[in-house]
DNA sequence: TAGATTGTTAATCGATTAACAATC
DNA sequence: TAGATTGTTAATCGATTAACAATC
């Protein structure tokens, strides 16, 4: 990647998209595609692709498009498959389990190792129900820092309830976790190299019903 | 609300977080507000505050500020809290389940009245735990056409596999519903009045994963 | 070669920020 | 009234789109 000029967040949040619609090209045994095509696809214009692409690299080819393979290759490569990112999920609840079950993280580089929760009830059962998978027993969250010094952790899934969610980002930031997914509704506040993602469901349903109600696309 | 000018995607998308805000300042008791200390609040400039809330009304007073009952009030019925969507899940595995037992979307003005699924395991047992809870008895999707006929549902929340979410989404649409919350990762091509929310989790670890990597916030 | 399509610069569009007169 | 803060216009910034020379 070119450092000197730096990717602004548009054009990284639709970097997954991309990813997404060359997986299928790729699935279906497509060769090649150029901006054009690809755009009709997608809903976006030719000429926003062929910019977004170029803060990276310059990965096609005049008169020729781009080759399937190698542009997913790329694309996977700058969102880090490759990487093999470990993530604990804490909080085992209906949410966590979600996560825990969620069948397509491991293709895209993310691996679990470990969830957490602070119920005894749940404590020692498998939150991920078939196989073999060892990581999904349930751990008491009071081992946390033994686990986290212990292993490699990037990323902490935060599901726990609203009022918890503060302490706890604060916990693993604490441990030196300098990632957070946060499914809960609060925004956090914390030091500026911590990167959070927010999944905040609730605001999502409501533009939604925002949009329906004022049937506004 | 002025209806001459089209509200922004960006505006709308904001909403829901001016009323989480609001909500804390209302429930700690706050009378009013400035733009300028909701701001410092918000992590966002007082300027974009006041021409956010412009886009709908001067709720303001000058000298004086935002009276947060009434702003709190405002943007609720903005939002549609009091509408009372009705809403059924499809697709009653990990995350229909996680959707069904979520406790926050009562008191925004939105109703779960069903649940379906396509496994005999499923159907005939509860997705809510606890309480008296008679929509979340997981009925069977060959039932949906009659349901949707007998009962107002507006939105439809799916959670069902990847393969399946085209010819589901086209099913629900057909019989006239035409809001559509999708946590598949595919993106959905439907008739231009269906307003559609996606909630890609894979493109939201994504981009996190890219975030971390190159440590740019 | 001729045609196609990129990479990249320039133009446009829209969103954010700044400024300030209006006014509580 | 004087001070504070809005609503709104103008300026700035950044992202998207258009255009086209470069080149496969």
């Amino acid at each position: 990647m070119d450092k000197s000029k730096k990717i602004s967040f548009a054009v990284i949040r639709r970097l997954p998209r991309y990813y997404r619609y060359l997986s299928d090209l790729l699935r279906d045994g497509i060769e090649r595609i150029s901006s054009k095509e690809l755009s009709e696809r997608m809903g976006i214009t030719a000429s926003q692709i062929r910019q977004d692409l170029n803060n990276f690299g310059g990965f096609g080819q005049q008169g020729y498009g781009y080759n399937v393979v190698s542009l997913n290759a790329e694309i996977g490569r700058i969102l880090g498959i490759d990487h093999s990112f470990k993530a604990i999920i804490i909080g085992a609840g209906n949410m966590g389990h979600a996560l825990a079950n969620y069948p397509n993280f491991a293709g895209r580089g993310y691996e679990i190792v470990g969830i957490f929760d602070i119920s005894s009830d749940l404590i020692g059962t498998k939150a991920k129900e078939d196989g073999d998978a060892d990581w999904s027993v349930i751990r008491n969250i009071d081992t946390i820092e033994e686990f986290v010094k212990k292993n490699k952790v990037d990323i902490a899934m935060l599901t726990v309830p609203y009022q918890f969610t503060s302490a706890v980002a604060e916990k693993v930031v604490a441990l030196g976790i300098k990632a957070l997914w946060n499914f809960s509704a609060m925004d956090l506040k914390l030091p500026g190299d911590v990167v959070i993602e927010n999944v905040h469901l609730s605001d999502s349903l409501m533009v939604l019903g925002f949009r329906l109600h004022n049937l506004q696309n």
